[in-house]
RNA sequence: GGCCCGGUGGUCAAGCGGCUAAGACACCGCCCUUUCACGGCGGUAACACGGGUUCGAUUCCCGUCCGGGUCACCA
């Protein structure tokens, strides 16, 4: 039961010093919610912006939450978005295992030492007693651990061991006031009055998330520790243990939280998005690591649009604020926007197929001619099956789709132009865009009309809807000449039809 | 409830004692235009409140209010 020395001595010297060290640990619940992600790309960020490493730790010390195969998620979304890690449970790295039960010995041994630096204390309290404890609290909410435990004698404790009475390692909160420094929030100073001799092994034998924090950041040469703000107040209980163990504390990054409202935190549980879930909804990924960097942080100019690569290179922890940052899909669609835009016509095309084919069967129709109108006019992937769905079908629209006051248009004035039209588009031998356009807009001229007049029966025609990604010859263009002259003459049927009925 | 933290337009935010208080999204209007978009131009809209400190407070201090976090053998 006495400690090695030598053990500790040699776990210190796999420690890598110097250069920045950053890690994300989560804990694999097969979920990776935006907040996740934003503390993870900080985190990588930081490593990045400062060339240092930046590593993956499987938190996964709660047996009883454990979800099967999330850790794959996490993977996924990392490798995904381009947060690269140097260290990681698939990869391995110097100062591994990075998956905390496997680090389970570790633990131990390092709680063991702290008892015998007194700075920890074995209780046998049983969850009954400490229940009752609570109960008999008087009229206080919270009722802190009684300590009861604290004093057992040598004799005491070896009996309770020798008779497999199960028990647990406290921390022993020593008295006085502990001052913390975070980043982002200053210094922080509390009493320690309010801290409770918490928990840092199980009786399972497991680490608590404090502690095995604690002892993987440093055994893992963690400079920075970036993490989410809930952490704030028991960041005193963390120093206390660095002060225990007589180790360096890291620099504190405590993020405030993404919301989904004034109130909520972004959650599984109310059915915010996940990054695959954003990914599915038809968003890029470059749009939403793009977005998610500004929720909370700014880089000070009146530049937002940023790449990752971009990011690493201004990305300043100075910028991050204090108060928490609300989740707007609004500017979410924004950003994707101008990430579809800036995209080149082919990688657009590559990205908008799958979209276009889900309304989008005839496999005559050119996709590449589809998307080129589509990429200046969608802010999701997902906008996209229902703006081109009428090129499969024409849609069985209503006629008053022809009269529109700013074009000028009636039904009795659409009818003319696409009887006047019809013959036109007949004898037109190139079926281009180009050639379509110089067409209508010379039959429109040549009756001292306006193009409208002209573009809008036709385009109505052929695509039976509103508003079209792309005017009337483009459409036409990519319908070919059988199919838009078969819409053209349904149209004109369908206005006779119309006229007739309104008279 | 105790303790900790926060509070600039609807949202993200710049600001770090002296500004007509940036910019972006959203919204509204105009222009462009073969629809819708894109683009261009313009507009509405904010320092939670009350005390100090100061020649001068959005900026510093205190209080109030509001909001968040935390007080587990969860992370």
């Amino acid at each position: 039961m006495a400690v090695d020395p030598a053990y500790f001595a040699e776990m210190e010297a796999r420690i890598p010093r110097g250069g920045v060290r950053t890690r994300f640990a989560p804990s694999p619940t097969g979920y990776m919610h935006v907040g996740n992600l934003r503390t993870a790309l900080y985190a990588w960020l930081i490593a990045r912006h400062a060339g240092g490493t930046f590593l993956l730790r499987i938190e996964d010390t709660d047996q009883e939450r454990l979800v099967e195969d999330a850790a794959e998620v996490i993977y996924r979304t990392m490798a995904q978005c381009g947060l690269t890690h140097d260290e990681g449970p698939d990869i391995g790295g110097p100062v591994g295992p990075y998956i905390q039960t496997q680090r389970r010995d570790i633990y131990g041994r390092y709680a063991e030492l702290l008892l015998e630096k007194g700075c920890a204390y074995r209780c046998f309290c049983t969850e009954e007693r400490l229940a009752e404890m609570r109960a008999r609290g008087g009229g206080k909410d919270v009722v802190k651990y009684d300590r009861h435990c604290l004093h057992l004698s040598e004799a005491e404790i070896r009996e309770k061991l020798d008779a497999g009475i199960p028990y647990v390692i406290r921390q022993k909160i020593p008295e006085g006031r502990t001052t913390f420094s975070d980043v982002i929030f200053g210094e922080i100073s509390v009493d320690n009055e309010e801290l409770e001799d918490q928990i840092l092994i199980k009786s399972d034998g497991l680490p608590t998330y404090n502690f095995a924090n604690v002892i993987d950041d440093h055994l893992m040469g963690i400079t920075h520790v970036v993490r989410g703000s809930e952490y704030l107040s028991s960041a005193p209980k963390y120093n206390l243990l660095y002060e225990a163990f007589g180790w360096d504390v890291p620099v504190y990054i405590h993020c405030s939280p993404v919301m989904r409202d004034a109130h909520n935190k972004m959650s599984k549980r109310h059915g915010d998005p996940s990054y695959e879930d954003l990914i599915a909804a038809g968003y890029l990924t470059e749009a939403v690591v793009n977005y998610v960097s500004l929720l909370g942080w700014s880089p000070g100019g009146e530049r937002e649009i940023f790449s990752l690569r971009e990011l690493a290179e201004v990305f300043d922890i100075k910028g991050i604020s204090k108060s928490p940052a609300i989740f707007d899909p609004l500017k979410l669609n924004h950003f994707n926007a101008e990430w579809i835009k800036a995209m080149t016509p082919e990688a657009f095309h590559a990205a908008a197929e799958p979209w276009i084919r889900q309304s989008v069967k005839d496999p005559a129709l050119d996709t590449a001619a589809i998307a080129a109108l589509l990429q200046q006019r969608c802010e999701k992937l997902s906008d996209i099956p229902e703006k081109v769905d009428f090129f499969d079908a024409l849609p069985d629209y209503d006629c008053a789709l022809y009269v529109n006051k700013k074009m000028k248009t009636t039904l009795e004035n659409c009818r003319e132009a696409l009887l006047f039209t019809l013959p036109e588009l007949e004898a037109l031998e190139d079926w281009s865009n180009d050639a379509l356009a110089a067409l209508l807009m010379k039959l429109a001229a040549d009756r001292e009309l306006k193009n409208g007049r002209v573009m809008w029966p036709v385009r109505v025609a052929v695509s039976g809807k509103q508003s079209t990604p792309g005017g009337a010859t483009e459409i036409c263009a990519i319908l070919g000449r059988e199919e838009s002259l078969r819409r053209v003459r349904d149209g004109i049927a369908r206005l006779e039809a119309a006229i007739a009925a309104a008279e």
